[in-house]
DNA sequence: GTCTATACAATGATAGAC
DNA sequence: GTCTATCATTGTATAGAC
C-alpha cells in the first residue's frame, strides 16, 4: 500500500494523487487505508519518514571512507548521489517538500536532514585543509558548491545529448571543484588527476 | 487575474490550486476565465510562457558585461540569480514543472530555457579558458558546477543562521569555483581576490 | 464580455455490518 | 481489521440572459 502510494505520489505530486488512486494501485480499500493511516496525509507522513530515514541511513554508512579527504568527499557526494538514483521516487517525493510550493505537500521538516548533509561536508572540506591537502577556503561555500554539484547531477535532464559521458557527469564536476582546492603542491593541470 | 493565478499557484503548487480559488483571489467570474484562457491549464501555460519570456530576457540582458571572464560569469549568475529574486513566484512556478513531478503541471518546455543558460556558461568559460584567464578545463561541468551554485544559493533555506553573511553567498560560492580555475599567474590565497 | 445559476463528476472521509 | 454503501463537499466547466 505504502509503494503505491509512494510510486503515484512521485509521479503525480501529493494534491494531484487522490484517494481512489491509492486504493486502486494498491488493492485495498478505503477503511483499511483510513485505520492505518488516519488521512491522505498520514500515509504521505509515513512515506515522508520512511524517505528520511533511509536516506539518512545511506549518507551515514557513506561517513569516514577512503584514504584523502578528497576521497571522502567524492564517496559522500556519490552516496547521495546513488540514494537518488536507486530509490528515486523517495527521493522526488522529498524534494517536492523541499524545493516544491510551500502548501503543495503537508508540512515535514526534512530540511534539517539536508542542513545535517551540509554540515558533514564541510566538516570534511575543513578536515581537508587542517590536514594541508587542500588550500585554506571558506569551508561552508564550499560544502554548497559540492551540494550543487549533487543537485545538478541528480537530474538526467542535462544529460541527454546522446554522445558517450565517458566518466559519471557527478565525478567530473567534484573535478572541477575540488582540483581548484587542491593543495600548492598538487598538480594544476586540467585532466583527470591521478595520485 | 493572472497576479492573483500566479501566487496561487506559486505558493500552493498547480494542483492543489482550484479554479475557484483562482476567482476569489481575482474578484472575477468563472466565466471570465473560461472565456479568456479556455481551462485552467490554460492559465497555466499563459504563466508559464511568460515566465519563459521573463527569464531569458533578463538573462540575454546580461550577456557579455564585464571585463574578465571571471567577472562576465558572476554577472551571468547574478543575473539568474536576481530574477530568481525578484519574481520569486513566475520561478518557482517554473522549477515546479522542471523538477517537480511529471505530471504534477501540465507539460510546457522549460528545459530547452534551461539548456540554453548552460551553453551560454559553457561559452563563457570556454572564452576564459582561450584567452588564458582560466586554467584549461572541462568546461561543459564547470558550467553545470556553475549552475549548481545558482541553484543552491536560491534556497534561503541554507542561510538562515541568524548570523550576518558578511557577502553574498552566491558571491562566496562563486569565489570558491572560479579562484580554482584560475590561471596560474592568479593569487592563490583563500581570501578574497582584491585585483 | 460578463453576469447568475447550476450541472454533474470526483473528492476525502465515514457508518455500520461482519 | 476489513467490507459495502454512502455522505457531504468541493471540483471543473457550462447554459443562457444581459
Amino acid at each position: 500500500m505504502l509503494r503505491a502510494a509512494k510510486r503515484l505520489f512521485a509521479s503525480k505530486g501529493y494534491a494531484a494523487t487522490t484517494v481512489r488512486d491509492v486504493l486502486r494501485e494498491a488493492g485495498v480499500t478505503a477503511p483499511v487505508l483510513y485505520y492505518h493511516f488516519g488521512n491522505k496525509e498520514g500515509v504521505f507522513l509515513a512515506l515522508a519518514r520512511e524517505a528520511r530515514e533511509k536516506i539518512d541511513a545511506a549518507v551515514e554508512a557513506a561517513l569516514g571512507r577512503g584514504a584523502t579527504a578528497s576521497e571522502r568527499i567524492r564517496g559522500y557526494c556519490r552516496a547521495i548521489a546513488a540514494v537518488r538514483r536507486d530509490d528515486a521516487d523517495l527521493v522526488r517525493i522529498a524534494d517536492s517538500i523541499l524545493s516544491g510550493p510551500p502548501e503543495a505537500a503537508p508540512r515535514f521538516d526534512i530540511r534539517s536532514a539536508i542542513a545535517e548533509t551540509v554540515r558533514r561536508l564541510e566538516t570534511l572540506v575543513r578536515q581537508g585543509i587542517e590536514s594541508g591537502e587542500l588550500r585554506p577556503c571558506d569551508a561552508r561555500s564550499v560544502a554548497l558548491a559540492l551540494l550543487g554539484a549533487v543537485e545538478i547531477a541528480a537530474r538526467p535532464v542535462w544529460f541527454t545529448r546522446g554522445k558517450r559521458s565517458c566518466r559519471d557527469p557527478l565525478d567530473r564536476i567534484l573535478s572541477v571543484i575540488l582540483q581548484g582546492l587542491a593543495g600548492s603542491s598538487a598538480p594544476r593541470g586540467g585532466g583527470r588527476r591521478r595520485p
